[in-house]
RNA sequence: GCCGGGAUAGUUCAGUGGCAGAACGCAAACUUGGUAAGUUUGAAGUCAUGGGUUCAAUUCCCAUUCCCGGCUCCA
């Protein structure tokens, strides 16, 4: 747990983190008060509020208002918290006493901490450990590092909230038992926390999976299988301008297409080194006549296949194969989540294979792809890096020190010259190399890895992947996996929420309803539609053609988030005109057709479309 | 996978140990409209699946499947 050390000069009000964090401690005593075998694990502060676990506990979401009730009861008799430092070996007893078995093992670890040695209870010095105690009035007595207001009345009682009853793991490791987390949400005034509810109540509209729904878009059938995605029209007519849009930029930035299929044999797999670290995550093999095949849990060692299959010069490289690629990973049931999280998915992969003097300008090109995409195709500005790093398990990674070392000075030049906001995350890498993941969060706050750009070194061994040289000798090639979209299924996920359901133009399922006024004006919205097709056939239009009033059809078309509406009626016909209604934005009057022409075919390009909703 | 919760009409959800309900959507008729919901009528459900308790189960119990909130894991 984080608690600041700046405390605040103004003693008004203390800083939120220790108001948070007191609200832990309380939440402690109120559910000791009505389960008293409940075995307090730990509580610490997090974003936006705090949480208790707890062992030996059965509650369910019911009973948080009796708990919430309780805590401000205990706010309200102005208890002290007082803090002091006990003996280890005394604080350990007395939790020993208690019954709390997880108390007594933060004790012991902290001892293991400093003293650096197991099982002491001696500090470096050599005198006995000290470990921080906090109470609570008399009512309750914890450890504790510290971080509380001085006292119960600074609390503010109207201000806080538990939200959720949950699992967790003890420690965060799934071999440890299963705790019972409950989670509140906590500010310093009731404006904040209900504008912070309000917030909650609004991303929950936003969420992918329910306006995958309303807008059509995509679908999962049981019959078919948790976690594999139908895709509706809807769905797929913004999936493939997507595709459509991602070959003409890889074209652009000199990407070759090439295709490869869904399966293939064990051997492969045993030759890239994935089926020892992977087969948990891939489908069980189909066992055939000639030996077991696997779906495809990732495209590179087929791509690789395709390097293989001719000789390369130096003066070829870089080799920049592209490819959708289509993979299945078996992903814990648990985990699944809309499209965010599935068990099929397509991403828009490529391999570039290049000299070792290129490794470091090529990667840097992928990130300057990545945020292309993200800035200038969707206005994603809230985004961030994470730079993956090795740990010492040499079973998880490579056994390549000088690989590695080699590797990671090259990611770290070109992610200084790119410029972009990184993290450094260790024990993450891939088993080749270090990679880099652009990080997104969904509106309901999970955060995902969406682009990534990976170095690999191993495959040119495995593989034997290799160019031949000015001097005719052959030489090692890097390989460079990168997908600036992740899969498919997850970033349009992202999209979904990202622009609320409402899709710039060139995405949009259905672009323009051109609504007639009356069955009068039918003939004359169908001319406006074919001059429109006779202009751009591509252009995705329908007629309102149901017999509903004005008002119910604009209605409709805001809901279903449709860009254009064109409102044919009498005026428009006498003038030759077209009435524009803009989603979001209402009326924008009448103009001639050529004029909305002229207005949507500067939209229809991604990098003009809107991007802010 | 683990902990907890859930599954009733196309959708969102009420409800009950003894004819299954609403709103929206859908269909039909009337209405021919000027920028976010016109009126009326109608169809629609093996109450997730399998077992058990009971005279009787959509309702209570058990299992399974799927979904949701977390944990762990990941594009």
């Amino acid at each position: 747990m984080k608690i600041p050390k700046n405390m605040s000069t103004d003693t008004e009000s203390p800083p939120i983190e220790y108001t948070r964090h007191s609200f832990a401690h309380l939440l402690a005593a109120a559910v000791k008060k009505f389960y008293p075998k409940a075995q307090l694990a730990i509580g610490p502060v997090i974003e936006n509020g705090f949480y208790y676990d707890f062992g030996n506990i059965k509650i369910t979401e019911e009973d948080l208002p009796k708990i919430e009730a309780e805590m401000r009861k205990i706010a309200s008799q102005n208890l002290t918290f007082i803090k002091k430092l006990w003996p280890a070996s005394k604080a350990s007893m007395h939790f020993k006493k208690e019954g709390e078995p997880f108390k007594v093992e933060l004790i012991e670890d902290l001892g293991r901490e400093k003293g650096k040695k197991r099982d002491s209870k001696q500090s470096a010095m050599g005198k006995p450990l000290k470990v921080g105690m906090v109470s609570t009035g008399d009512i309750f007595l914890d450890l504790c590092r510290g971080g509380h207001v001085k006292n119960t009345r600074e609390l503010p009682s109207d201000a806080f909230k538990l939200t959720r009853v949950a699992g967790a793991y003890w420690r965060g490791d799934e071999k440890n038992p299963m705790l019972t987390r409950i989670y509140g949400v906590a500010f310093q005034t009731k404006k904040e926390l209900d504008q912070y509810l309000c917030q909650q109540e609004e991303a929950k509209k936003r969420d992918h999976r329910m306006l995958g729904e309303k807008l059509k878009l995509f679908t999962f059938a049981p019959q078919v299988g948790p976690g594999l995605p139908l895709w509706l029209p809807n769905g797929t007519i913004v999936r493939e301008e997507i595709e459509r849009y991602a070959k003409k930029i890889e074209q652009e930035w000199g990407y070759e297409r090439v295709i490869t299929p869904h399966i293939a044999k064990e051997e492969l797999y045993k030759i890239s080194g994935h089926l020892p670290y992977y087969a948990d995550s891939m489908f069980p093999a189909m066992k055939l006549d000639d030996g077991n095949y696997y779906l495809k849990a990732m495209n590179c060692p087929h791509t690789h296949m395709i390097y293989k299959s001719s000789p390369h010069s130096y003066r070829e490289l870089p080799i920049r194969y592209a490819e959708f690629g289509t993979v299945y990973r078996y992903e814990r049931s648990g985990t699944l989540a809309g499209l965010l999280r599935v068990r099929g998915f397509t991403q828009n992969d490529a391999h570039i294979y290049c000299r070792e003097d290129q490794a470091e300008d090529e990667f840097l090109q992928v990130m300057k792809l990545h945020e292309f995409w993200y800035r200038e195709v969707f206005g994603i500005k809230d985004f961030y890096m994470r730079l993956s790093l090795p740990s010492e398990d040499k079973k998880k990674y490579a056994d390549a020190p000088e690989a590695w070392r080699k590797s990671l000075r090259i990611l770290k030049r070109a992610i200084k010259r790119s410029e972009l906001p990184v993290v450094e995350v260790q024990d993450e890498a891939a088993f080749y190399g270090p990679k880099i993941d652009f990080q997104i969060r969904s509106v309901i706050g999970r955060e995902e890895s969406a682009s990534t750009n990976q170095l690999d070194f191993l495959a040119t061994q495995r593989f034997d992947l290799t160019y031949r040289d000015t001097d005719g000798k052959e030489r090692p090639i890097y390989v460079i996996h990168r997908a600036p979209l992740g899969s498919h299924e997850r970033f349009i996920a992202f999209l979904i929420e990202h622009y609320a359901g409402a899709f710039p133009l060139w995405l949009a399922p259905e672009q323009i309803w051109i609504v007639p006024l009356s069955e009068r004006f039918l003939s004359f919205a169908q001319t406006i539609r074919n001059e429109m097709l006779n202009h751009n056939g591509e252009l995705r239009i329908k007629i309102k053609d149901e017999t509903e009033t004005l008002g119910k059809k604009i209605r409709e078309g805001e809901l279903q988030k449709i860009p254009y509406l064109l409102i044919a009626g009498e005026r428009e016909k006498r003038d030759n005109t077209v009435s524009v209604r803009m989603r979001r934005k209402g009326d924008l009057g009448s103009m001639k057709l050529e004029q909305f022409l002229q207005k949507v075919t500067q939209e229809l390009n991604p990098l003009n479309s809107e991007h802010s909703i």
